[in-house]
DNA sequence: ATGGCGCACTTATTCGATTTAGCGAAACTA
DNA sequence: TAGTTTCGCTAAATCGAATAAGTGCGCCAT
């Protein structure tokens, strides 16, 4: 910066000036042009960290994430983070926890020392979290989780709205009897998307005690075995509301083997939406996406408005249809 | 760092000697007690900002990746690549491009504005890439990617290496009449990969004259539709070999229409290693795994040792095979 | 007795910016 | 004419560390 002033004539403080344009400083246009001159001609940039030292602004978010690879949830959480940030003129410290208590607590540290202007802290599958208190230091936000009191805002799916939406697909497409195969019964999830599968059926008027609800546990497998045992059923349903697209995908492979046409005999509906699992298929497996990105852009966003201070302490992400071909009205 | 010297009765420069143990400098084991003690008292952290202005180094390294989400690729690299710098104290500012070369400049300065003490620059697919030429100021090195002219150390995947491995899988069991159904033609994987298939059939005494190799896009339509065409050739083969597991899954798909066991009529091998799509299916498909996560370590690495100076222009990193249920010995 | 050398620290400088306070000259007011 | 503003810029302080260059004091050797 001094190199730059001595070669405009003036002094660094001046260069100062014009780079910031600070507002209340009065430079003279001619004086500006020497000195953006002179700014290209060495090649200047400012040292973020000496500003980051002065200004006490690093415009850098830290984003903690019990698990980077998983799934490409994280990723996508990051992703939406990111592209917030990135148009704010912020970048991303990413620190993955791999979901040991040591490492969030040193993370945490090692991000307030670095003095990140804010924190996000991403849990891979909706979940509560215990943190330690030193969260305090910088404004945090959670994104698919929450804390036991709802000391810390959050941004979580809207995973009762996306039950019905998952319901209502297939009460459009005219079907009264809709099979639920559950994910792990006690989950926070598992009970949120019943309970709007339910309010769904209810209010179409759907008696939901006609319903056959069994309760898998998320994996692949238990897709496909229930699925077997569902076909076994002489008052066999007409459409099957899957946990998650790796039960869809279990039930997708039950109902090929057993010669059962989708969506022609059978529709299904997925949740999740996870990309790989669910269009490279055929058909590709109508479904409910969870609001990964939307919940990272959201939390990034709250970073750059009147702070966390204000905020609710839940928000709710709306998990949105995706309707592809295994969905068809019943067969007459 | 004056509050604490202030309580413990000493200089900041003494704080500053204790601290960080600076070895030549003799400090009373006394006055070392005292010192920290008043470090824990008021809870004092040093500030990393100052730290990074005044020893240039900010234990950072820069992260661009063209693609955050897709396919989870990116979040293996990240993953290894984070998991090394944590170890040796440092962090990932993680910055995604989308292959936008404005934002590759942009995100190039940025991370060097910010005094990062190096760069990894990573593909989600192999490819070559054009680097505008400030990458100079911050010794970088390529993931998954290189330059024109090999001007910066790059890891890739060994590609030949890997189509030998996916043959010699079904080659071991039995099979003497394995297709090969490629990726896109001209791409580098395809290339490499179909070499290494050439080369360990000729090792094996096969003549590869005999094989029908098929080229499809790597997407799961052309695996199905290759597959459909094979099985209508008289001169069937006992095994299949896919370009990735998006074709494997088409052409599993195309199998279990047709009626063919696999792998009790046709052995099945895939390529890439993508958890979701792979595992989750019945049978689990055999499989080449892409090291992503390997490539993402090594190029940490590197960063730690003697510098990227020595590094030679291209690192080539194993494509491990993964047994799973899609492969069985050929039908007598 | 005296200069030299460790020892155990302290003072002052530096990293590269931002920001407050100030300063000379011109212009404007009373 | 004197006093006050405004303009356009500079000097100096500051952020929070690391580090180079001292500084007394005691001890040792000459």
């Amino acid at each position: 910066m001094a190199d730059v002033g001595r070669l405009a004539g003036v002094s660094a403080t001046t260069v100062s000036f014009v780079i910031n344009a600070t507002s209340d400083e009065v430079i003279r246009p001619e004086t500006q042009r020497r000195v953006l001159a002179a700014v290209n001609k060495l090649g200047y940039r400012p040292n973020r960290a000496a500003q980051g030292l002065r200004t006490r602004r690093t415009a850098t978010i830290g984003f903690i994430t019990d698990e980077t690879a998983v799934e490409s949830f994280a990723g996508q959480i990051i992703t939406g983070a990111h592209d917030v940030a990135w148009r704010n003129g912020s970048v991303l410290l990413v620190i993955n926890t791999m979901r040991s208590r040591a490492v969030t607590r040193a993370a945490l540290d090692n991000l307030a020392d670095r003095q990140v202007d804010s924190i996000i802290f991403a849990a891979a599958g909706t979940r509560m979290v215990t943190l330690p208190p030193s969260v305090e230091r910088v404004p945090t936000i959670l994104v698919n989780c929450f804390t036991a009191n709802d000391s810390l805002p959050c941004v979580l799916p809207d995973e009762v709205g996306g039950g019905r939406s998952a319901a209502r697909i297939l009460i459009d497409a005219g079907h009264t009897r809709i099979a639920y195969l559950t994910g792990v019964p006690g989950a926070w999830a598992t009970r949120a998307r019943l309970r709007g599968y339910r309010e769904e059926l209810r209010q179409a008027g759907i008696d939901t005690r006609d319903q056959i609800v069994s309760a898998g546990n998320y994996e692949a497998d238990s897709g496909y075995e229930l699925t077997l045992a569902l076909l076994a059923n002489p008052h066999r349903p007409t459409a099957l509301l899957c946990g998650n697209d790796r039960m869809a995908l279990g039930a997708l492979m039950a109902l090929r083997e057993r010669g059962v046409d989708v969506p022609g005999e059978m529709s299904l509906v997925g949740y999740d939406d996870q990309d790989a699992l669910v269009t490279h298929i055929s058909p590709a497996i109508t479904n409910v996406r969870l609001p990964f990105y939307d919940m990272g852009r959201w939390a990034a966003e709250r970073m750059f408005g009147q702070g966390v201070e204000g905020l609710a302490s839940r928000t709710y992400t709306p998990c949105v249809p995706v309707l592809r071909e295994s969905v068809a009205p019943p067969r007459a």
